[in-house]
DNA sequence: CGGCGTCGTGAACGTTGTTCACGAGCGCAT
DNA sequence: ATGCGCTCGTGAACAACGTTCACGACGCCG
C-alpha cells in the first residue's frame, strides 16, 4: 500500500517539525494550525496521523528519552563487580551514582525546551508500554552502583530506592534550572549535586 | 467608601470559590464562567478585582503557604543546641531534617491538588515579594539543623545547601504522588523520604 | 427631579484543539 | 474512453477558553 508509507511520512514529518517548535519555543509553543503549516499539510490530517496533539508530544518525548539514553550510554558501561565489594569498589560505585547524576543535568541543561516537555505533559491516563520501558532502561543503571552497595536488599527494596535516588536528583535539576525557586548555573548546580548524591551514597553505604 | 468593600468582598469571595475548585477538581478545573457563576458575579467583573486568573491563582497559593507555615510550625520550634555538637545532637538535627521532610510529605499528600497547583502554576515574570518570603520561611527551617551537622559551612554554603535538601525532598514527593512515574502510598513514600534524608544527614555529617 | 459619573454586565473577540461533510483524485470495469 | 465508487485529505465549522469593552443601570448631588 502507497497509503501506509505516506502516512508514515507525515508521521515523521510532524514529529520532526514539533520537536524543532518544542526545542526552540518550549511545549507551549506548540499549536495544530503552525504545525499544518510548517510540514505543509491541512489541519486535520494531523489527526489521521495522530490522535490528538499529546500523542504527538508522547512521540516527540521517546525522541527525547532515546537521546538521554545515548547521553548516559558511557556512565552505564561502568563494570559491575562480584562477591563481596571492597572499599574502593564501593568508593567506585559511589562515584558512578555521581557520574550518572551530572550527566542527567548535564543533559537536562542542555536540552532544556526537549526535557521540560517530558514532565510539563500532563498524562490522562496510562502510560504506553514503550514510555516505561525506556524509563526501566534508566532505573537499571542506577540499580547496578546499588547493587555493589546495598547487597542486602532484595529486588524490589533496591528497585524501589533507584526510583527514589533518581527522584531526589530530578528534584535538584528541576527546581534548580526553573527560575522557579532560584535560577543556578549548571556550575553551581553541578557543585550541589555532586555534594548531595555522595553524601547519599556515604551514608546508604552499608559497613 | 462603601465601594472598596464591595471590592474587596468580591476578591475574598474569589478566592474562595478558587480555592474549592482547586482542591475539589485540581488547578485546570478552573474556569473563568464557572467561578463568576458560582460566586454570583458577572464574567467581567472577575477582572475587576484581579488582573487576571494568575493573579487570582497566585491568591489562592498565598493561602497554601499559609496553610504549609502552620503545618510545620511544631517541627520548627525544635531547640537549636549551640557550641560543638555532640554525637546525640548530630542525630537530634538528622532526625529533624527527617521530620521536616516527612512533614511536607504529609502536607502534600493530604492537599494534593491546593499543593500541585503551587508548582504547575507557570510564573511569566518575576515572583510576588511574599511567595519569596514564605519560601524563605521554609529554608531556615532546614539551615537550622544544618547548622548542627556542618558548623564549617558558610552561611552562604548552608543556604544552598538548604535548598538543595529541599530540592531533593520535593523531587521524592513530586514524582511519588504524581502517577507519572509510579504511584507510590504515603506509606511506603514515608518510608523512601525517611531512608534518603537519613542517610544524607549522615553522609553530610561532618566527623 | 434631572443630569452626570461610576461600575458591573454579558455579548463579542481572538485563540485554542478537535471534528466532519464535502469533493478531488484514483483504480477498475464496462 | 467514460463512468462509477471508494478512499482520504481538506478546511470550514464547532465548542471551550481567557480577556476586553461599549452599553446601560444605578446612585449621588445640585
Amino acid at each position: 500500500m502507497r497509503n501506509e508509507e505516506r502516512r508514515e511520512r507525515l508521521r515523521t514529518a510532524l514529529i520532526d517539525a514539533a520537536e524543532r517548535t518544542i526545542a526552540a519555543h518550549g511545549l507551549s509553543a506548540l499549536k495544530a494550525r503552525d504545525l499544518a503549516k510548517e510540514v505543509g499539510c491541512a489541519l486535520g490530517a494531523i489527526y489521521t496521523a495522530f490522535p490528538d496533539l499529546d500523542a504527538l508530544i508522547l512521540a516527540v518525548n521517546l525522541r527525547t528519552l532515546a537521546l538521554f539514553d545515548r547521553a548516559i550510554a558511557e556512565v552505564r558501561l561502568a563494570p559491575e563487580p562480584e562477591g563481596p565489594a571492597t572499599p574502593a569498589e564501593r568508593e567506585a560505585a559511589i562515584d558512578t551514582l555521581v557520574r550518572l547524576a551530572v550527566a542527567y543535568l548535564h543533559f537536562a541543561a542542555s536540552n532544556p525546551a526537549r526535557w521540560r516537555a517530558l514532565f510539563q505533559h500532563r498524562m490522562t491516563g496510562a502510560l504506553p508500554d514503550w514510555y516505561l520501558v525506556e524509563q526501566g532502561r534508566l532505573f537499571h543503571a542506577i540499580e547496578a552502583p546499588l547493587r555493589v552497595l546495598r547487597p542486602d536488599l532484595s529486588e524490589t527494596e533496591r528497585a524501589l530506592l533507584a526510583r527514589s535516588l533518581f527522584s531526589a536528583t530530578h528534584g535538584l535539576v528541576s527546581l534548580g534550572l526553573d527560575e522557579k525557586l532560584m535560577a543556578l548555573s549548571e556550575r553551581v548546580l553541578r557543585g550541589q549535586i555532586e555534594t548531595v548524591v555522595r553524601a547519599l551514597g556515604k551514608g546508604l553505604a552499608r559497613e
